[in-house]
DNA sequence: AGTAATGATGTAAAGGATTACATTGGCAGG
DNA sequence: CCTGCCAATGTAATCCTTTACATCATTACT
């Protein structure tokens, strides 16, 4: 691989000249910029990364992480993120920490080794190995939460109304009579478990419902929640209300299970939004988020930081969206 | 953040002792290692990858794509990929390509220009930057291929006998007296396609159903599927096979939008078994790919290639299983 | 005791790009 | 014609680490 120096001397010029047409084309003459550019092409040089790194202290990457990348609610954050990253010049690299503390302290390293510029992460904790980190820099720490969403971090974030939107899908399943509904919720350290559990409350409290809800927990995935979704429908509730669209497909497989039709005897309302959603049998009414934006918002906020703007805004609420399908129908105790 | 000469500063020692300390513990005297970590830890030192790559002239990194992470198949290619990545000492960089070939030469020049050692693709073109690598260095390129498999491109690769889970799929269907056979099939380009297709054809030729075949093409994502079996069941198929599990949710859907039943009256048959599958309803019958084992070896091929030794095997043939679930019967015609 | 071998550590040269500062030459204005 | 400025380009230091080679001190052996 041909080096700066080759470059330069191919073409009569020093290697400054060289590095200058191709990092600020305009401060070379027109000639002396058709000629290095010539004999770049004809040696195909590309610089090399790492001593530009080591040279300027900067990566040009960006490193997201995902708790679990099989799930493919986070599919649509990633591209909006790449999108947006690729738009301001930066590379995404891509962790799956697997809910696993140790993998994402191992991937918040590449922060500290100055492997990427900054980090967005989607889960729920700061990696410990930043702690310290943000505690120090505050606001200008190169650190955006996605989706997820504390307070306590004190990092930036963009995420949804996850309260209201919990709270639109109690409403939705009271409005079509169900008073008996069952809530699969989150695994109870996920912050945003937490809102919507309180946003469910919360709507259930208005309809004097709030002490009849039944409530299990779940971990995002279709397994636990058919699990769980048999004991509530034992229970007799005619609505599940699951924290996932994962969740509600495990939901409306116990139910087939149970020799119950849904929307008929159990109704079942999601969450995300899944491109799959509307393939489930039947199709699933979900509260929608919108996913390829939360991953670019948090992007840009990340820029924003690297660029060193005080950013306008630190958290950033985008809106989420009542999906209507076949999944919810009127309680069958309606008359 | 310290550098290795500070730490050679405050321990008393030379660089080249730090250095030592921290690659190969052994070279160096106890007492002095013990000092030196003293140091190391006291101020959080943490060697400059940019600096090192630059002098090792490796990066510790390999390049991971797919064409399209939004498809939970790949999502456990990737763990597997990663797990072994890990073991060897490498980490992953992910990219998502869209099936955009710009953009799989995007991440391909990170391989010219040596911000990677390696390239696992699962996609199936060879991104045209890395032609002339290959075409020079032959097995000897550090670059393999994963899932799909195209012995024109001649780099190693990692997959299944899709001709014969293809076969298998079919003799599961005619074994449940299935005659008119609906084909959902990937993008012609599509090398895996095309091996499942010939699978397929040469399966049904076995039982003289060659002709009745109905094939339609699909593009691996469930709306096409949706769309291609909605005609299919028009024309009176029994049984529909799916080149993938989420066309093989489209066609169920389909079968439902239709006013029938699977399997009652349409058996369905999908191709990978997600881990969603079997939640799916009905449960989904599918040919399932060993995915977490077709990333880590090819990951574990590529590492070899990087060691320079000759791996044993450039092609590695993994094994495919079908699982028989609720979504395929006897065909209604039966008696 | 002298020599060889071994082990521990130090010295200093890469590795490739960027960029502050220096230099050169041309041109405008007086 | 001289001065001063500007644009274009060059010089060389710098970023941080690894590692071949050199050095020195021990130990083992004859």
């Amino acid at each position: 691989m041909a080096t700066i120096i080759e470059v330069a001397a191919a073409a009569g010029v020093s290697t400054a000249t060289v590095s200058r047409v191709l990092s600020q084309p305009g401060r070379v003459a027109e000639a002396t910029r058709a000629k290095v550019m010539e004999v770049v092409e004809a040696l195909d040089y590309r610089p090399n990364v790492a001593a530009r790194s080591l040279r300027t202290l900067r990566a040009a990457k960006i490193l997201l992480t995902v708790p679990d990348i099989s799930n493919p609610f986070f599919a649509s954050v990633i591209r909006g993120a790449e999108e947006a990253a690729r738009d301001a010049g930066y590379a995404v690299v891509l962790g799956d920490t697997r809910h696993d503390p140790e993998v994402e302290d191992q991937y918040a390293e590449m922060l500290s080794r100055r492997e990427v510029d900054g980090l967005v992460f989607l889960g729920h904790r700061l990696p410990a190995s930043l702690e310290a980190l943000v505690a120090r820099q505050g606001a200008s720490a190169p650190v955006v939460n996605g989706c997820e969403y504390s307070p306590e971090i004190g990092v930036p974030s963009v995420h949804i109304d996850n309260a209201a939107g919990s709270a639109d899908a109690i409403e939705h399943l009271v409005e079509l009579g169900h008073r008996e509904i069952g809530v699969i919720t989150g695994p109870p350290i996920s912050p945003i478990s937490r809102d919507r559990l309180a946003g469910a409350l919360r709507a259930a409290e208005r309809h004097g419902l709030k002490d009849r809800l039944h409530l299990r927990e779940g971990d995002y995935g279709a397994d636990s929640a058919h699990r769980a979704a048999r004991t509530l429908i034992s229970e007799g509730v005619t609505a599940l209300f699951c924290f996932s669209d994962e969740m509600a497909l495990g939901a409306i497989s116990a139910v087939g299970a149970a020799g119950l039709s849904c929307p008929d005897d159990v109704s079942v309302i999601g969450f995300d939004d899944l491109p799959l959603a509307r393939f489930f049998h039947p199709a699933l009414t979900t509260i929608a988020q919108p996913k390829g934006m939360i991953g670019r918002r948090a992007v840009e906020l990340l820029v924003g930081i690297l660029r060193g703007s005080e950013p306008a805004e630190r958290q950033l609420t985008l809106a989420h969206e009542l999906i209507r399908r076949a999944s919810t129908g009127p309680a069958p105790n309606t008359r």
